[in-house]
RNA sequence: GCGGGCGUGGCGAAAUGGCAGACGCGCCAGACUUAGGAUCUGGUUCCGCAAGGAGUGGAGGUUCAAGUCCUCUCGCCCGCACCA
């Protein structure tokens, strides 16, 4: 190991044991008294006081995505998002923002679960000790989080309020008129439900969340639902028994009834345009038609609906197609056909989501023998079922138009379907085959209506209309997004407040439990498989399971997205036993507090997060479903904002030296545990985001970090000297044991003097704190650092250190280097006999603009577009005074020679290009 | 296939349409040193002794001026993917 910079394996422990003493970063809730002697209530002068909302300055909510607390520990890829909301935190601390930065466990998850099997060790032990571990490798990166707001979704005083959420969404209902969710009880009854129990079977229908038969991968052997991923060749990728697409009752979250919202809304927040385009996509709304096909030869009303973004071109439907599953394809099929369509849609049921979708490379399909009647031309329509049709979009049909969509034409050719051209290309030598773009109609004329030559757009609507006017269909917009399978026949998991019971008629209905026995805990159990019969693991626990009223338990539990759907609302109020989060502190944090002044340049606070950093992982599914859970509590009056996060940034990877994704198997991790060992947490820091732009994927280097290294070392040295630095080391050497006593006792070096800096110094140093401070703001922290280092390399040069500077210096460091930006700053506090004041809470220093101007200016001069000389000229030169000196330059003549001027460019303060031939 | 992003030295990168390569790594040289994988100083895009020329994946264009704007094209990364 290289001899040490500096001391930073005693200064970092001795800082980080002062910010916990001191609850330095303890964030404070409206109502809550401050202490007398706290720093943050020094600053605001509320110290002793327990202020209101009104009385506290502007909140700044910085969240980072929890982890889930893996066995394996961090990675360096957590702490870059973590050291960039750690700076920015730092940074308004010191503007004067009441900053609320707080971390917690997204700790249920099935690494403990399948650990629990294999070795009988409740999951519980698992997880608290890979909380432990977490915690212990966070910490010792010296981040500013309020610890006092720690949570844990596994924590029983937090699933309590994951339960009472979904009760909540389980007394709620989506009225379509409000677009809003509202409490169970005002939704209305059709007249013909008139017993209790068909009111019963409306309700639950309507719930936010219900229960729904859908199509799972069901491997019989293993006696489990499989994930998508966990099926190969339509086997199970462990054991390779076969697998079944089969439906399953399974609680469901009606996601898509926010599905226009939450496409509308991402207008109203500031996130990439990339992430929201990922949204967009996941929402999938697309606009199209409803419409229905009379099914031949069956009992009068036998129609099929199908779902089209191009109406205009139903006079080219050769053909319909159901999906396999399609509910109507048993009683349509004719029994010639009848062993055909059972083997193929057995085949379909035998494959697995994948393999019908991207492994599929052939079209396959069968003929039901039925035909259905053309709403326009009346004649007979052939009812194929194949499996490109997907039961779970639009209605699980669709009119074939072979001629104008790919798919439809692959599957025409390979069963020799006609083929109808209705839509004719605007450009003469496009072919009409395949053709799947706006274009004009033909051959589209019908008894009752003709759009023969009406542009596409057009011909969509005349149909649309038509189609209303005759009953046969309507306008419709349709959505990608499915809602929200929210079962998981698992052990680890937040079990549901919810019991079944049997009526008389010996039908089975749920009801939901009362919020007061909230927490439902999971049982003990011995064994944490699921059942021999393929129930879920806790079904084992019959005692449980079986309440004394003869109703029984839900078994399923909740997936792993439902902690973390919410727990950004649960910080601001972490450790309240009455409700979800306090009104008080909600309001609080959440709604931009106007009335509070702003720090000088701060930026203006926004609803909801403020500032939200995590990866790219979590683009689609967390997002989203933590966006619908906030909507719902909005509209149910719990929250105050329509969205959660107002700002979201991804933090790009870091990958392995080798330029690879860091994995075991290729040996390129990096452990971060390792690098605070050689170079300390503050270089750490440092180098993550010196690295690149947060948001880039970038490749780890171990150079590089050896290279802030030696950069903190060089900030250390401008404060000490280098002899009292050697004698510091040896007596460290010779008496470990007082380490912190001879640190303690370290002076500055003697050029470091109380005196006036110097022009020169003045100029450097608010160079710096603007590029810093405009760079903080728009999270450039990568050449933030940079300015820092060209100060520090000019610093180093000067005979005479002025303190003023150096301190001044040291604030801008903080946020990113804090534990040996507090060292220097006490120590220079020190010597020059005064108190220290927190660093954490010194105001910001602000640039003087007077100090950077320049009394004279270097001007390149270019001719016809290129660099030939660059000039010294006074600041205030006019332009016409540049563009003859210009023109007069040495080295410009010999590109003037023989050439006319033609024109000259003067570009004030910047440059002068002579254009000349 | 669709959507989004990115291509700049040996490497990580920087550049409101205005000096391309700041800052750092690496490398080269010098100083101090018993020593250097410490520190300090200087140099480092390529070709050329130099004057100078070339240069931001490629080809065009707009402009006095293009890494930056426009068109086409190639390559890489990410997401979605039979969504009718």
């Amino acid at each position: 190991m290289a001899r040490r910079q500096y001391p930073f394996h005693v200064i970092e422990p001795k800082w980080q044991q002062f910010w916990r003493s001191q609850s330095t970063f303890r964030a404070w809730n409206p109502g809550e008294p401050i202490p007398e002697a706290h720093p943050f209530g020094q600053r605001h002068g509320l110290g002793g006081r327990t202020p209101s909302k009104e009385a506290l300055p502007p909140k700044c909510y910085i969240l980072d995505m929890f982890p889930y607390p893996s066995g394996a520990g961090l990675h360096v890829g957590h702490p870059e998002g973590y050291t960039a909301t750690d700076i920015l935190s730092r940074y308004r601390r010191s503007q004067g923002f009441n900053v609320l930065h707080p971390m917690g466990w997204d700790s249920f998850g099935l690494p403990a679960e399948q650990y629990a099997i294999q070795t009988g060790q409740h999951p519980r032990k698992t997880t608290e000790r890979n909380i432990a571990n977490f915690t212990r490798q966070i910490q010792s990166l010296g981040f500013s989080y309020d610890w006092s707001r720690e949570l844990a979704t596994t924590d029983p005083e937090y699933f309590r309020w994951t339960q009472w959420i979904v009760l909540q969404l389980y007394n709620s209902w989506f009225n379509p008129t409000t677009q809003r969710a509202e409490p169970i009880d005002t939704l209305t009854y059709p007249s013909d439900c008139t017993s209790e129990a068909q009111r019963r079977v409306h309700r639950d229908a309507a719930r936010l969340a219900f229960v729904s038969d859908s199509l799972v991968n069901w491997c019989e052997e293993l006696g489990t639902v499989l994930a998508n991923e966990e099926v190969i060749d339509g086997k199970s990728e462990r054991g390779g028994f076969p697998v079944v697409r089969r439906p399953m009752r399974q609680w469901t979250l009606r996601i898509t009834a926010y599905a226009e919202r939450l496409l509308q809304d991402l207008d109203s927040i500031d996130w990439s345009d990339s992430l929201k385009e990922m949204q967009r996509n996941w929402i999938g709304r697309s606009e199209g038609a409803l419409v229905e096909f009379e099914v031949a030869d069956a009992p009068v009303g036998t129609r099929i609906q199908v779902f089209t973004t191009r109406p205009d071109t139903l006079f080219g439907a050769t053909y319909l197609v159901l999906s396999p599953e399609h509910p109507l394809v048993q009683s349509i099929t004719t029994p010639a056909q009848a062993e055909t369509v059972r083997k193929y849609r057995e085949f379909a049921a035998s494959k697995s989501d994948l393999e019908r979708t991207e492994l599929a490379k052939e079209k396959t399909g069968a003929f039901t023998g039925a035909h259905s009647i053309s709403p326009v031309t009346g004649g007979r329509v052939p009812i194929w079922i194949a499996d490109y049709v997907l039961a779970s979009y639009g209605t699980g049909a669709i009119m074939a138009v072979p001629a104008h969509d790919s798919r439809d034409l692959e599957f025409a050719e390979k069963f020799g379907l006609p083929v109808v051209q209705v839509v004719q290309p605007p450009d003469e030598e496009t072919p009409w085959r395949g053709f799947a773009d706006p274009g004009t109609a033909v051959n589209s004329n019908g008894p009752q209506l003709s759009l023969d030559g009406l542009p596409t757009a057009e011909a969509k609507k005349r149909i649309t209309e038509w189609l209303e006017s005759v009953g046969r269909g309507r306008k419709t917009i349709n959505y990608k997004l499915r809602d929200w399978g929210f079962s998981r026949q698992r052990y680890w998991g937040e079990p549901f407040p919810i019991v079944w019971k049997t009526a008389p008629d010996g039908s089975r209905y749920h009801e939901a439990l009362s919020e007061d026995v909230l927490p439902v805990l999971p049982p003990a159990l011995d064994d944490y498989k699921p059942t021999p019969d393929g129930r879920p693991p806790l079904a084992r626990a019959t005692d449980w399971v079986d309440l004394t009223d003869g109703s029984q338990r839900e078994t399923n539990t909740m997936p792993q997205w439902a902690g973390s759907c919410w727990y950004y609302l649960r910080y601001l109020d972490a450790r309240n036993t009455s409700d979800l989060v306090g009104r008080a502190a909600e309001s609080y944090w959440m709604i931009p507090n106007g009335a509070a002044p702003l720090p000088p340049g701060a930026p203006k606070p926004s609803p909801g997060v403020d500032l939200y950093v995590g990866g790219t992982e979590h683009a689609v599914l967390h997002l989203l479903y933590a966006r619908f859970w906030h909507k719902v509590l909005f509209d149910l009056g719990h929250v105050s904002t329509p969205e959660p996060f107002f700002k979201l940034v991804n933090q790009g990877l870091i990958l392995g030296e080798d330029n690879q994704k860091m994995s075991k198997s290729r040996g390129n991790v990096v452990n971060p545990d390792d690098v605070l060992r050689e170079f300390g947490a503050d270089a750490f820091r440092l180098y993550e985001m010196f690295m690149g732009p947060l948001q880039d994927v970038k490749p780890w280097n171990t150079q590089g970090v050896a290279g802030v290294y030696k950069f903190l070392g060089r900030v250390w040295r401008l404060v000490i000297d280098e002899a009292t630095e050697t004698e510091f080391e040896q007596s460290c050497t010779v008496e470990p044991s007082r380490v912190a006593e001879f640190l303690g006792a370290l002076k500055p070096a003697a050029i470091v003097r109380d005196v006036a800096p110097t022009p020169a110094q003045l100029k450097a140093l608010h160079t710096c704190i603007k590029k810093v401070t405009e760079d903080l703001e728009g999270l450039r922290f990568n050449t933030a650092i940079s300015a820092m280092m060209i100060f520090v390399n000019e610093a180093t040069g000067w005979e005479v250190r002025p303190v003023s500077v150096l301190r001044t210096f040291l604030q801008l460091l903080a946020p990113f280097s804090p534990h040996l930006a507090e060292e220097l700053w006490d120590l220079l506090h020190r010597a020059a006999g005064a108190a220290s004041p927190s660093l954490t809470y010194a105001p910001w220093p602000a640039f003087d603009p007077a100090l950077l101007v320049e009394d004279s200016l270097e001007i390149p001069v270019q001719v016809n577009g290129k660099l030939r000389e660059v000039i010294r000229v006074p600041a205030a030169a006019t332009n016409a005074e540049l563009e003859a000196a210009a023109l007069q330059a040495e080295k410009v003549q010999p590109f003037l020679a023989g050439k006319t001027v033609r024109k000259v460019i003067v570009v004030p303060r910047k440059l002068v290009n002579i254009a000349a031939s």
